[in-house]
DNA sequence: TTACAGATGCAACTCAGTCGCGTTTAAAAT
DNA sequence: ATTTTAAACGCGACTGAGTTGCATCTGTAA
């Protein structure tokens, strides 16, 4: 696999390129789903430090590489995609096979809010079946 | 304190109308915003094992006397409220004193679905800065 | 080539939530 | 009223996610 796009992307945001940050880059960027912390420990190809592993993901998320997902699982997952904070993008839970992926498309809401309230950011998670569970 | 609404909650869903439950049902009774665990073991007049409050916790989410609700924090909150699965309402999580409500209105989302997807139910956190904070 | 901030690995820790088990109690049966 | 029993309670031990302190190593810029 060409190393150019991760090299880029960590230039971009001003990260240190190391080899670590590199495989974990490739793994989210090879990946469509978002990723648990075993499922990120599983599939680098060395077997990592967690601590090392954690730290990476809070800088790549800070810097807006990946965002974080806190599903009913109350187990944080991880995918790729900037942390704007406009961008209110929605995820699909699969309730049988517990996949997680975010969704194309807007969400909106008809709710009632106090006066003083300020609305900052909308997070939607679907839940149902999806699409290679359900054939 | 009158026990009677909450007596007749419990049989109603046929538990048992332990002290313990009256108590924990009442907390949740003159309390508008979600409560985490410990927001829980400190409004109970004694202090309470975690083992027994988190059985009762999960015992009234199963008859659906209260919902749990997953913010950001990764730390479970719980709130009134029937589990009943069409009622998608969204939560409210106030970005600078941190607590959680139930939102009345409606979400809907206007999002690319596969073929194949069923989509089951809707679960909503709106971020933002409360009427309190913000005055 | 050197210097150093930042990255890594290890071990110890915190904290939410669960589980096994012996004891107690609500509520139904006698 | 007394007995019975399934369920509730309390305790302690445990699991598993995530964090932190610290010594060592490495990417990068001077």
């Amino acid at each position: 696999m060409s190393t150019e796009l991760q090299t880029q992307l960590l230039d971009s945001k001003g990260l240190k390129k190391t080899p670590i940050r590199r495989e974990l880059l490739a793994l989210f960027l090879q990946q469509s789903n978002a990723l648990s912390f075993h499922d990120i420990q599983d599939g680098m190809p060395a077997k990592l430090d967690k601590s090392t592993l954690y730290r990476n993901l809070t800088s790549f998320e800070e810097v807006g590489l990946i965002h974080k997902i806190n599903d009913h699982s109350g187990i944080a997952k991880f995918a790729l995609g900037q942390q704007d904070l406009s961008d209110d993008h929605a995820h699909f839970v699969c309730d049988n096979c517990e996949t997680v992926s975010c969704m194309e498309g807007s969400v909106s809401i008809d709710v009632k809010v106090g006066d003083k309230v300020h609305v900052k950011q909308i997070q939607t998670i679907v839940h149902g079946i999806c699409g290679n569970c359900n054939s």
